[in-house]
DNA sequence: TGTACATCAGTGAACGCGCGTTCACTGATGTAC
DNA sequence: TGTACATCAGTGAACGCGCGTTCACTGATGTAC
């Protein structure tokens, strides 16, 4: 038979995705800067101790939250790229699939929003490294498109860099819109529209 | 005579601007969700005690530091607004006078980069609301230029914020490219140009 | 399959430390006459 | 101008508390034979 994980790999893993879920409900009003290992540690019901034989510290552990929240955001990178239709229609769908994600994913993303400038330089750095990842995968599938015809690389590169910026402005702007109800995500939504809207435009007009 | 201030009350304002300065130096390098009021009055070289003369705690120091810090921003709009020329030359002017204003006070817009989504709830609204006043401040103004001719107010207000994410975004992409040196400034100084260039250009072809 | 030993995730006591907050105080500045 | 009293910014001792980290431990799981 092949090898298994085995019980005590599996459930260290359990405990090791406990401490993350526990620490990203925490992060929601406070920022990882403040986190302490003995409130992670107190929230999911083990010893502090517990705490090092997964992570060194909590900047560690904010590490891998970043790459837990943005390896979910690739998917819908991916999905946005693959919608078809014309660019109305492209719009639409873009800003829906953000919605979503925001809706499923609301901890993550405002995890990312929050520690994206915030106080522990490996965090950001490691954010700031998957941004430019996702640019990376814009840029590069922007090259591949026939309206970027005439386009150099480090304007495609720009123009990645807003789509991107774009996504994350508008994740947040979901985030702070969602308590205030419905109407206010709609308003956040048709915002985020003509914001895409006038890029569109503008990449229309490029070499003009 | 007139009344002047008096001895006591500039002492007292002496001391708590020193105490807003030293916070700042602090803020540089952590949340302000973790700043220790101990922390801010050591570094003053006053007893703890003095800060609660002062502030309530650091919540309040930080909106404090909010009000400080965009107050100054006010002049910056103000002067990108007034600015003449084509197109060209109002984007380049515009980058510079920010560009200005990050060598100018980096850790006044590191605070309000990091704090924007940041762990403390009235600093967030406190931020939050100055932006939206510059945004009023720039949709009136766009407002009485000719080119909005035909623009609908939400669709002003949709462009005024666009500029305003646009100067928070280029002065914190200024701060973490000055440690790289010169030429990665002047890297993110293109990059301000061409996409504000881009939204130039989508807002010329709007009412198409 | 059964046995004997190794591994290692989680424990619990202990530590020294800095925190925020309270309180009664001091002495320079302000004010009334 | 001089005096007597009021104000109040900053002090310093004291408090209880939760923090991060160390250490030797336990007992279930894994491995070798």
């Amino acid at each position: 038979m092949s090898h298994t994980v085995g019980i005590r790999q599996a459930q260290k893993q359990k405990t090791r995705q406990s401490l993350m879920e526990a620490a990203l409900v925490l992060l929601e009003d406070q920022s990882l800067s403040s986190l302490g290992l003995r409130e992670v540690t107190r929230a999911v019901g083990v010893a502090p101790t517990a705490f090092y034989r997964h992570f060194r510290d909590t900047a560690d552990l904010g590490v891998a939250l970043v790459d837990e929240a943005l390896g979910s955001l690739h998917a819908v990178i991916r999905a946005t790229l693959a919608a078809t239709g014309d660019s109305a229609e492209r719009i639409d769908s873009t800003v829906g699939l953000v919605a979503r994600h925001v809706r499923a994913y609301p901890a993550h993303v405002r995890f990312i929003a929050r520690e994206r400038h915030g106080g522990v330089e490996p965090v950001r750095a490691a954010i700031g490294e998957q941004l430019r990842l996702f640019a990376d995968e814009v840029a590069a599938w922007l090259a591949t498109q026939p309206d970027s015809a005439g386009w150099s690389e480090d304007d495609l590169r720009m123009l990645a860099h807003v789509y991107v910026d774009h996504m994350v402005m508008t994740a947040s702007a979901f985030l702070e819109a969602e308590p205030y109800g419905d109407e206010r995500v709609e308003a956040a939504a048709s915002l985020a529209r003509r914001q895409l809207r006038l890029v569109s435009l503008g990449r229309r007009h490029w070499l003009d």
